[in-house]
DNA sequence: ACTCCCAGGGGTAAG
DNA sequence: CTTACCCCTGGGAGT
């Protein structure tokens, strides 16, 4: 293994607009590793590398230039979007949200590449956090190419569509633990794999409207409405979609006394809930969906953050000790960055 | 404490 | 409009 110095630079931002540790932990995101307080993650070609400080964000990356990767963050973390003005515009309209936020600043919805999202998505069904996380890896692991190594781990980018496009790709999957879901992704991969630009098709949803792609994205197997909304609202920027699961249904039933009969969300309520969201909280609704939804986790961490030589798998993290690192390694950086 | 058992989980496709 | 689906985990019952 080899030692590497990484070069930082910074992005002066206030957690108040972004917070590292919500973000990218609150269920939209399912690569992102945190090892003794630095967030990393292979993404455009490069590892990139996080890390976030009072004063902001400090940045580094292995593989592609500085300027590249601080132009990626900024459409990644969606930086023209202010979180801020946005809590409190939702907070003029809504009583409960502005009693909640007070300890879920910095949350928005990240830019993601419509592909992995997609896959990310098609993985989420009736399953939680860490196993998805889990599957991510195991995609990038055994399909994805090698970017870099850092402190021991190694990175490796999310296969694109080609990749899994090999008639043994079920089989495998299912070896890997994808369950039912390793013929959503065999299937899912052929079709963007034989379309006439592929992954551009995905892209270019971006600027359809949101029942074009809606529709499209209701075409892959394993794409319902709630994972085609997760998709629309998380890579394509379709900022008003409130993806509407069970979870959330019961946040409009219990605190906002939105009357709806059953447990299970039906097509109907499905639409009915997230016109209520749009109609409450505007053209952001998606955005604030995130912040509520992730006041109901119950642990941010989901046991995947970890300290450096230890395996993501089969450890389990307590919550203290993952948080003293982190608060002692922004103490370190605050040091640092004082001295310099 | 440890094991076994069993529901249920941030949905979807198929009957 | 029900039901099965892969796998993992947490809680409860029992050792």
């Amino acid at each position: 293994m080899t030692v590497t110095e990484l070069v930082w630079n910074q992005i002066k931002i206030s957690e108040r607009e972004v917070s590292l540790a919500k973000v990218l932990r609150c269920g939209q995101a399912f690569r992102w590793k945190n090892i003794d307080g630095i967030w990393s993650c292979a993404l455009a070609n490069r590892v990139v590398f996080l890390r976030q400080v009072p004063e902001g964000i400090f940045y580094s990356s292995l593989g592609g230039t500085e300027d590249s990767t601080l132009a990626f963050l900024e459409d990644y973390l969606q930086l023209s979007v202010s979180a801020k003005a946005l809590y409190e515009q939702w907070s003029q309209v809504d009583a409960h949200f502005l009693k909640k936020q007070q300890d879920l600043q910095g949350i928005r919805i990240l830019r993601q590449d419509p592909w992995e999202c997609l896959v990310s998505f098609i993985c989420s069904s009736n399953n939680n956090v860490k196993r998805i996380s889990q599957m991510c890896d195991n995609l990038c692991i055994h399909y994805g190419d090698y970017v870099a190594s850092y402190n021991g781990t190694k990175y490796f980018t999310f296969p694109p569509p080609a990749k899994l496009v090999a008639p043994s790709i079920e089989a495998e999957l299912r070896a890997l633990g994808f369950g039912y879901r390793a013929k959503y992704i065999e299937k899912t991969a052929l079709l963007v794999h034989l379309s006439s630009t592929g992954v551009a098709d995905l892209h270019a949803l971006r600027a359809a409207d949101y029942d074009t792609a809606r529709a499209a994205l209701l075409q892959f197997t394993g794409v319902g409405p709630k994972v085609a909304d997760c998709v629309a609202l998380m890579a394509l920027d379709k900022h008003g979609v409130v993806p509407v699961d069970t979870h959330v249904y019961q946040i409009a039933k219990r605190d906002y006394k939105f009357k709806g009969k059953g447990e299970t969300v039906t097509p109907q309520i499905n639409k009915a809930v997230g016109d209520f969201f749009r109609d409450l909280w505007g053209e952001y609704a998606g955005w604030a969906h995130s912040v509520l939804f992730t006041a109901e986790l119950k642990d941010l961490g989901n046991g995947v953050n970890v300290k450096a030589g230890e395996a993501v798998k089969s450890t389990k993290v307590k919550k203290e000790e993952t948080f003293e690192a982190l608060t002692a390694t922004i103490r370190a950086d605050t040091r640092l960055i004082a001295e310099c």
